[in-house]
DNA sequence: GTATTGATCTTCT
DNA sequence: GAAGATCAATACA
């Protein structure tokens, strides 16, 4: 269950696409509805919603999942016990469900992959996004109020 | 609890 | 040559 994303869009200077196309961030112009996976700090892997319409590169960052389904498979992956350690991060949660740029432009809709609408109305609540130092003021990351599994707290 | 550092890919200056 | 949508290990409070 994701419990925490943040927004990219192309007027944005934090955002990979804001300087336009290249080989790394190409899937993330589109089409909508696709997954774009790009390499972290050279060592981890980061899943993005890609939200792009006309060809304007959107997408929003994976940042968080409460895993609820195969824990034994993430566990042996991650290496760790800890249920709250599994997928509490955009790099953690790669290595927890095993995406790698294999997966990079797929579509969203079929598997391996499947996206499910939540199930009722929850809290949701948003702060400044993690680790920019461009755009640092944009409120554009959001979280499952009071989820145990953000990758950081929101203050309130 | 906070602070610092190393891992080393891709893009940008 | 430097920075970056990060993590884990280590040091210290």
């Amino acid at each position: 269950m994701i419990v925490e994303v943040e927004a990219y869009d192309g007027d944005d200077p934090a955002a990979h696409g804001f300087r336009g196309r290249t080989e790394r961030n190409a899937s993330m112009f589109g089409p909508p509805g696709h997954a774009y996976v790009y390499r972290s700090y050279g060592i981890h892997w980061c899943l993005n919603l890609v939200c792009a319409e006309a060809g304007a590169p959107e997408a929003a960052l994976v940042r968080a999942l409460e895993p609820t389904t195969g824990l034994d498979a993430m566990r042996a992956r991650r290496g760790v016990d800890d249920a709250r350690l599994l997928c509490s991060g955009p790099g953690r949660l790669c290595q927890a469900l095993g995406i790698t740029r294999e997966q990079d432009g797929l579509p969203l809709d079929v598997p391996p992959f499947e996206l499910r609408a939540r199930p009722a109305a929850v809290e949701v609540v948003t702060g400044p996004r993690i680790g920019l130092t461009r755009a640092v003021e944009r409120p554009w990351r959001y979280g499952l109020g009071g989820s145990r599994y953000l990758s950081r707290r929101f203050v309130r």
